[in-house]
DNA sequence: CTTAGGATCGCCT
DNA sequence: GGCGATCCTAAGC
């Protein structure tokens, strides 16, 4: 089977993928933690990177799924996301937050910062946890450095709306491990 | 708790 | 030329 990486069909669709990620381990180079918030990126999605075409930029979007697509953001900081989908679509999910686990040290120095809850608390923030950048934009996610981890429970999953972005704002593709302190942003949820 | 501003630059119109 | 799938710090309530 295809594109399935620690229990995960990448071909499914951006949400479906973004919310098998929860719970799922994700290391590079040996360093990293437990996926706890992500958001799913589709075609035809007003917020897409992928929206309008394919460009220098979001060309991973459009090539096979389960590789990396990382792009710059405000300048200075990197963004993480998983390519989904059928090849050729457009689709991703944005890594947006983990658990630290793996290499806390490590991602301390990398970060300057000793706080646990906010070492990879945000798209940016665990990229420079992990030291992503271009370099690892289009790499396979099935081999090193990277590698994923299923969890061996099933995993509690709310969602909301995603963060930071102007349009499509209400659409509920932001999901996250329920009660997780290491969220980006606290998730309200509907009651 | 919420909000505001600045850093900083590649990408797209 | 304008604007981000962000983050940090500071200040106000």
């Amino acid at each position: 089977m295809p594109a399935l990486i620690a229990n995960i069909d990448f071909f499914a669709s951006a949400p479906e993928v973004a919310r098998q990620l929860i719970g799922v381990t994700l290391l590079v180079e040996g360093v990293g933690g437990r996926i706890v918030e992500t958001e799913a990126y589709a075609p035809e999605d007003p917020a897409s990177h992928s929206f309008s075409g394919i460009t220098q930029r979001n060309a991973p979007m459009f090539g096979p799924p389960a590789h990396a697509y990382v792009y710059r953001s405000y300048g200075l900081h990197w963004c993480l996301n998983f390519v989904c989908g059928e090849v050729g679509h457009g689709a991703a999910v944005l890594i947006r937050a983990l658990q630290p686990l793996e290499g806390v040290t490590q991602m301390q120095q990398r970060r300057g910062l000793e706080s646990s809850r906010l070492l990879c608390a945000g798209p940016g923030r665990l990229c420079q946890a992990l030291a992503i950048s271009a370099a690892h934009n289009g790499m396979n996610l099935a081999a090193l450095p990277f590698m994923l981890i299923s969890p061996m429970t099933p995993q509690v999953v709310v969602a909301g709306a995603r963060i930071g972005i102007s349009r499509a704002v209400t659409t509920p593709w932001r999901f996250a491990l329920e009660n997780s302190p290491y969220l980006s942003r606290p998730l309200r949820q509907k009651k």
